[in-house]
DNA sequence: GTCTCCTTGTGCGCTGATGCACAGAAAACC
DNA sequence: GGTTTTCTGTGCATCAGCGCACAAGGAGAC
């Protein structure tokens, strides 16, 4: 049963029982019915139709068709509003992808959207790997630092975290805090492992104290927060995360060139839908609520 | 929604994830995949598939269109093999049609038949008007006479039917009964009322008897029969369905030449199949069996 | 790292489907 | 009964869609 516009073409003239007529529905030429027609029969090897002076009646095989055509065209003209529709229409998977570190930020964010839109349902992956957006893997994407730009992504800036150095109470009490730079001499500290880390503040510490002063490292961000609050030794953290925490101190303030950009980006397919959109403006006006960044 | 082949490329691209593997099943160039997707959705005004290097991922359109083209692609096939086979089965309807005189003949063959293939609905048509089966409206015609001949129709002889002349025991009461030709001047015969008719029995009764014997006609041959069972005159009958009534004196025995032929007619479109052919060949088995038949 | 395979995408020549015109026939209408 | 209308059906010219060839690019193997 391939070429399915023959089956079209067969429907319209079982339901409206002469040749032309169908013709005239379809938009062809009579004479391309005809064709259609004697090529589905001569396939299925079986008369769909009664051709007499007066049109084309259908036999048993042909209301059989006529009725299985008939649902047909209804369950693709729904499609084809459904589709046209959703576009326009909010509602649907949302699937939003970020880094683990700001899976608290967002998933207020997150909630109150699918408040707002019940239609809505929200999957929000973090995982290590990055989703790609040219596989249809999630809608929107949000991303710290500067990554790779991909020619069919459109990014737009969020905000920018503020990071600040923090030593654990615990750290303090056994090795004193420094107030600032300056005393930076005899204080163990907590990096990222990687040499070539993208995150600039975890490139000025490297760059600012001994390598033999670093004595924790860790590849997973979360462990290397564990690491700080645990007391291993003062660490970066984002401010967001590390205010509201009586155990934290804040050796040295945030500063500018220790932000790290948050950006968001979508696939640009994607990015005109409403969906999309809303969600877009959703979150931006939520970050203008966020403290601690700039 | 128009054009059912782009919406069936689009739904193998969406079912093997690739445009060319979609290409091949459909037995069509991968381009040809290509363009139909590209028109189908620029006419949806929504994109279907996210275009990578790996293949085409449907999106939540595509998705949504796989599940209504999957069910569809079912509905299709099972409709082609219902279709395909339906010419090999005995099952459906099978309409047969024919003059209301012989219904008490046909009525027990049909019965017969439908019990022996269940799956057989069958519908029995006696009509004024005579149906046409070019348009479908029988599968079997059984015709009393030498009607027209129809190109498309496969005309084939059953048996002959015997008429013979019956006078009522009521009107031998009264007027006697006649026992030869010989006899006839002074009785009364009920005849049809057309004068060109067609029954072989009715032009000769008109060639033989005086115009003003013939005190009752009527065009509906029923009512004939009902007349000469009332007494209004001597008639004709076919013997089958005067044999075996108590009330009826057969006055002149059957003659070759008041017989009428019986013939079988059916589409040629619907001639081959196995369920008019199972039919006909039920039929004629009955017929063998039937007396006052030549 | 390089190489190879698989995939999408596009311009060009061609074939097959389409539209057109006309014929023929049957039904409907006057 | 004659006329008109409407429908099917077919040969022919045209054109759109198709296959082909080639390019480009990414993923994975080695």
């Amino acid at each position: 049963m391939e070429n399915w516009d023959e089956i079209r073409t067969a429907f319209q003239v079982a339901r409206l029982g002469t040749v032309s007529g169908a013709a005239e529905v379809l938009g062809v030429h009579h004479a391309t019915v005809i064709r259609h027609i004697d090529a589905l029969e001569k396939r299925l090897g079986s008369k769909l139709f009664q051709r007499h002076a007066r049109g084309y009646t259908p036999t048993e095989a042909g209301r059989d068709l006529l009725a299985v055509a008939q649902t047909t065209e209804e369950q693709f003209a729904h499609l084809a509003s459904r589709i046209k529709g959703q576009g326009e229409t909010v509602s649907g998977e949302l699937v939003v992808t970020s880094i683990a570190g700001i899976a608290d930020l967002l998933t207020p964010v997150m909630v109150s959207f699918q408040e707002k839109w019940p239609e809505v349902r929200v999957r929000f992956l973090t995982d290590m790997r990055v989703f790609r957006l040219d596989y249809g893997e999630a809608h929107v994407a949000l991303r710290a630092g500067s990554g790779p730009e991909e020619p069919d992504n459109v990014v737009q800036p969020l905000t920018r975290i503020q990071s600040a150095l923090y030593a654990a109470r615990s750290y303090a009490d056994r090795f004193g805090c420094p107030t600032s730079e300056a005393e930076f001499a005899d204080h163990r500290f907590v990096c990222s492992d990687s040499e070539t880390t993208r995150a600039p503040f975890h490139r000025w510490l490297r760059a600012t104290v001994q390598p033999d002063q670093i004595v924790y490292t860790a590849t997973e961000p979360a462990a290397l927060e564990q690491a700080v609050l645990s007391g291993a030794g003062i660490g970066f953290m984002s401010v967001f995360r590390a205010a509201g925490n009586p155990d934290l101190i804040q050796v040295l303030a945030p500063r500018s060139d220790w932000e790290s950009p948050l950006r968001i980006v979508t696939h640009v397919d994607l990015h005109r839908t409403r969906k999309v959109q809303a969600f877009l403006a959703h979150l931006k006006e939520a970050a203008k609520e966020w403290q601690f960044c700039a």
